[in-house]
Order: structure tokens, then sequence, then C-alpha cells
DNA sequence: TTGTAGGCGTTATCAT
DNA sequence: ATGATAACGCCTACAA
């Protein structure tokens, strides 16, 4: 059975033009929230445009106006980099949502698009004709093409490296100072003096911070840290755990267990449960982001709340206020994250504040 | 300070010609994987167009090929609609990665746009314009609108009510058959008589299927069932839990308590036990979607799986395939879902399987 | 292999 | 308030 499909031919502003007995120009006022013409006349356009199915086009509009009214945001995808579980999605995610609010908001619609193993530079530039301004989180891309591509179109860096990272704008949440929150709360509040960090891959520029807000806490406690993590994650489920049953097989249990974020301290806490080591009796377990899990895993889950929807919009506020003004200052901006307390690290429900009281 | 940042005005096609020593249509040939043109054109354009910082207006390209490459995606978001909390955000998102992998996987790219309170229809023909075609998730917006949309552009309905629907495209899982299977595997597997079902939004298709599907299952095994679900959470986490409060307020604790998705599931766990009843010794809990989050309650929680990646995936390969041809079939897929047996039914880790050869 | 030139659908500048 | 009419930046026959 041949089911006829309603072929919709595109059709045009002149076609509307004609229809309502107007010149092009004029359709092209009533369209554009404009100005300049009679309210019969804007209901005759309306009307024909109804009738047509007629939608300006976003190519011949964003050729005239040369502004596409797209921005773009490039994350990285490792779900398929041999893990068969994705690394951290629900922070892409959350970026996300917050990107696709703010470019709503400020009329303009967000294209996305995640860099996978090769395709990286050329998806790349693809979408950098695509759009008018470019938001690139971490990790999506080598260095030198994201300069490449900043040279073609603006790009606000996103959970990039801080500082000195360029020339570019930047968005970010202070990990170094909620890492060094969780690790003080730890030592301070509740006496651990044998910590561990889990560290994510070795070249995310958030685990890197988070390492380092790690060892500045215990430095300021006046006790020793290694240079470098020795644990290590992937920041997935299944690399926490995998971190911490080889941990277990070597060495005695410390005191805390620093994750660099969520899903590892996720992961950690299963294979605790496992051994029969409890959390927080033995060992206190922190995590880092506040993902939805953390309320639902026993014990909850202390960690540092990032607040992952403000990055994305204010990523995009960024690169929106730099399309309409390139020669503006460079901006750099720097989000706060906030110790949450729950269970997993000693506590019993006390918030920060309380601990500080007593 | 001022800093001075990188003026990026964008270059054309044809100074990258001029600069290169070739007309536009070489350039054109070289930047469109074309053929026709030397490796020594080839390299001198593509050196002249990387030292401009140049790639091809999206715009531009899109006009004369009366194709932007783009496909659109548009979501509810129901994140102001009174809750503070997000409904069923995670199905979404997964939806959208979904929608980009097979996006980028065919060259193309995804314009996520959520409609909210009232920008519905304005952004909507927004979008409308910015891309080729467009996957529509139910409950984005109006009926009228989704026809007067199809009117300007190939749509794809997503999760929307099957069939005779009208003439759209449409991808969805099955959820009716998802539904009759927890349902069945609760009466048939575990004795359960004195069954209730949790609903989402009423104008939900998905939980409007879901409840179809219960109540299928409980007239084969002779059991009565109302005709419309007697408790409802708006298929939120603290939607669930205000309802099965209220139910615990008014009647007996029954045998099973079948949720229409996963959060509102885990909101009846957790007041579940903080009323001391027993999971799944007293009562049992099933949810639907298999979020991530199923795994890490206690009890683990039995579901039903959605492959929610797939439904992103297969709206985008069937929006690419309409724009190609528009005079195709008209297209229905009915994706499969899967019963996942965990503990929450009173299952101890049996599968579907195991449990039939007992 | 390469160049010429018309056209893609809007917007915006001048006129009127 | 409305109409002509150049751009806008690229693609694609058609020629050479």
């Amino acid at each position: 059975v041949k089911e006829p499909h309603p072929v919709v031919e595109r059709s045009t502003i002149y076609e509307v033009a004609r229809r309502s007995g107007v010149s092009t120009a004029t359709v092209s006022r009533v369209m554009g929230n404009g100005t300049g013409f009679s309210a019969a006349t804007r209901e005759r356009v309306l009307g024909a445009a109804r009738e047509l199915g007629w939608v300006p086009s976003g190519s011949a509009r964003g050729l005239a106006k040369r502004r596409a009214g797209i921005v773009g945001l490039l994350f990285p995808d490792f779900s398929e980099s041999g893990e068969a579980e994705d690394e951290s999605p629900l922070y892409v995610d959350q970026i996300i949502r917050g990107a696709e609010r703010a470019a709503t908001l400020a009329g303009d619609a967000v294209l996305i698009a995640a860099t996978r193993s090769a395709n990286g530079r050329e998806l790349a530039f693809s979408v950098a004709g695509k759009v008018d301004g470019l938001v690139v989180l971490a990790r999506s891309l080598p260095d030198a093409d994201v300069a490449a591509l900043a040279n073609s179109v603006p790009v606000v860096l996103l959970a990039s490296r801080p500082a000195g990272s360029g020339t570019h704008d930047r968005i970010g949440a202070d990990n170094r100072g909620g890492a060094q929150a969780v690790a003080r709360h730890l030592i301070d509040d509740h006496g651990c003096r044998n910590l561990v960090f889990l560290a994510g891959p070795s070249l995310s520029p958030d685990s890197l911070e988070r390492f380092a807000g790690y060892r500045a806490a215990l430095r300021a406690a006046g006790i020793a840290a290694p240079r470098r993590p020795s644990l290590t994650g992937g920041f997935t489920e299944s690399g926490g755990a995998r971190a911490v049953q080889a941990m277990l097989a070597e060495r005695p249990v410390p005191d805390a267990i620093v994750c660099g974020n969520d899903e590892m301290a996720i992961g950690a806490l299963s294979v605790l449960k496992a051994a029969k080591i409890k959390v927080p009796g033995e060992v206190a377990v922190t995590g880092f982001d506040d993902i939805a899990a953390t309320r639902h895993v026993a014990p909850p889950l202390t960690t540092v709340r990032q607040p992952m929807q403000q990055l994305g919009e204010q990523a995009v506020r960024a690169v929106l206020d730099r399309v309409r003004d390139r020669g503006a200052e460079r901006r750099e901006v720097v989000l706060a994250t906030e110790l949450v307390i729950r269970r997993s690290c000693g506590c019993r429900s006390k918030t920060r504040r309380e601990w500080a009281a007593a």
C-alpha cells in the first residue's frame, strides 16, 4: 500500500508576497518583528504565510544578516573509548540544559556536537560554519585545534585549564576550592589523617584542579601528600570500583577516600560494601559534582556541588556577548562550588555550619 | 586594563580564492569534498583557508544547496512549571544523546530547543526555519501547532500517541507491552492480586500507554482494574512520594505499586521506607525507564528498560530519510522494551527466564 | 583541471 | 506605509 505523504515544497517569501499582494520587503518587515506596516497588511501577510506553511529560511536570513542565530556547544563523548559505560554523562547533560536555556532566552538556538575518537577536528569546523559562536567543553579537542577554531569563530572555553590558558574567554567552577573544602572537613571535623585521592582521567583539568585543592588541604594540616594521585578511576563508576578494589588488595584501609567525582565515589561505595568495610564507620568517602544519584546511595554521599546548569548558561551568555562585541575585554568566570554534607563523611546530616558551631 | 582581543572578521570564499590564486568555484570544489582539482591546488586552497581562518558559511551554503545540514529536536521543559524539580529529565537527556549521535554520523548537526510555558509556538517556528527536519518529542506542543509545523517542515513524532495520530512519521517504545510484562510478572510470579498503578501526567502518551498495558495484564488475570489510575505523581520523585503518602493515609497497603516511571518509584520507595513498610516484603514496587539511579536505590528497582538513546537515533534517522525523500511511505517504528528484574519486586536477582523455568 | 556567471531566499537601503 | 533592488557567501551548471 502506497500511503500518500503530504509533500511540503518549502515556499518562499516571493510567494507570500504575491499571495498577500505586497512586496517582499513588506513581508520581511512583518516577519522581522520590525515596524512600518499597517495592521491590515500584517494580517494579510501572516495569513498568507500560514496558508502556505511558510517560515523564513534561516539560511537566507542568516546570510543576509550575517548572523545565524545559533551558538554551538562542543563536548567530548567517551562512551566509545573502550569503556562500555559513559564517562560522567550527567555532567554534560546538565551543561547542555543550561546552554539551551540561556540560548533560547536570548532568542538563539543551540547546536550540539560530540567529538568522538577521530572526527573531532573535522566536526568542529563543520559546526563552526553553522554557528555564530562556539562554547567548547574541556577535552573536546586538542589545544591546537581549539586555537585554530578560535581563529574562525568566537570561542568560549568551558571547564578548561584555568588562566594563562591563552586568550580565550573562559567559564569554570571552583574545583580547587571545593576539593579543598571537603578535604578540610574530613581532616578538621572528622579527624582523618590518612586520606587517599581517587583521580579521574589524567588530562582532565577538573580532576587536576580537584587534586590540587585536596593537596592544599593536606598541606595546610601538615599532612604529607603525594605529588600525584595514587588512585585513578577515569571518572566512571566501574573505574572507581576497580581502583578501590586494587587499593584494598595492596594497603590498609585509609581514613577517607576523596573521589574526583560522584560516579567514582559510587563505585567505591559498592566495592566497600561488598568487602564489608563500613562507610563511614571504617572509612569516609566523598564525591564531587552532586549528581542525582548521590542522594540515593547508601550512605548518602557527601560531595561538592558544582553549578552545572549555570556553567552552560554563563558560557553561552559569554559567547553571545562576544559575538555582539568582538573587541570586548576577555572574560574569565569562576563559579563557586558548595560543600554538601550528607552521611558518607561521618556526619549525621549536620550542616557545615553546625559543625563549625560545635 | 584593556586586553586586546583578536578580532576575527569572518573572511569569505573570495578572499581565499584570491589568496590561493584560483577561482571561487575551485575553492568550493575542494571544500565540498568534491573532485576536480589537482593535489597542488588543493593544498594551496587549504593553506589559504587555514591562514585566513576561513570556514564556509553554513548560511550561504545552506541557501545554495537548499539544505542546512541541521535537524532540530523539540522537547518540553517542565522544570519551571511549579515543581522545583525537573520531570524525568534523564529520559530527555538520553534521547538528546541518541539524536546527536545519529545526526553526527550522518554528517548533520542537531539543534535542540525546549518548549516552555508560553514560548512554544513561536520557538517551534523559529527553529523550523533553521533546520531541514524536526523531531518533536511528545507534549512539546499542542496538536494543532504540530500540524501547522508539519506543514512547513518534515516532522517526526517521538514517543507520542501511537497510530491513528495523523499522518506523521512516528517513533516510540512499546510502553504497553512493557507495562503489561511487569504487571504480569507481579501477578504470575509473585502472586500479587491487589495492585495499584501510579500514573504520570494525565496527558502523557507514555503514561497512558503504560496504564493500558497494566490494565491488560490485570484483565488477563481476571483481576478487576479501575478505568483510570487511582494514583498520580506527575512523573517526579516528589510527586511519587506524595501520592504514596496519600495512599497510605487512605487505604491498606496493596501487594504492589506499579509506577509509571522510575523517578516516581524512587519517591515511593523513600516514603515506604520512612513508614517502615518493607519492600518487597510487604509491598512490591516497580518502575519504568531504567534510569541509572534504579541500581543504587534500596532495594534495587525492578523496572522496564526503554531504549532511550535508540529512540533519539531512530527519530533523526527518520527525519533525515524523509528529508531525502519527501514522498516516502509513512514510517511508524515501535522499539521493544525489556523487563529488568532486580529486587523491589520480590525476586532475588533472578532473571525473567529463570522464573519461567521455575 | 579550471573559470564564468546565475541563482539560492532574505534583509536593508533608498526611494516614493 | 510600501516598493525596487542591491548585497549576503556559496554552489553548480556550463564553458573552456
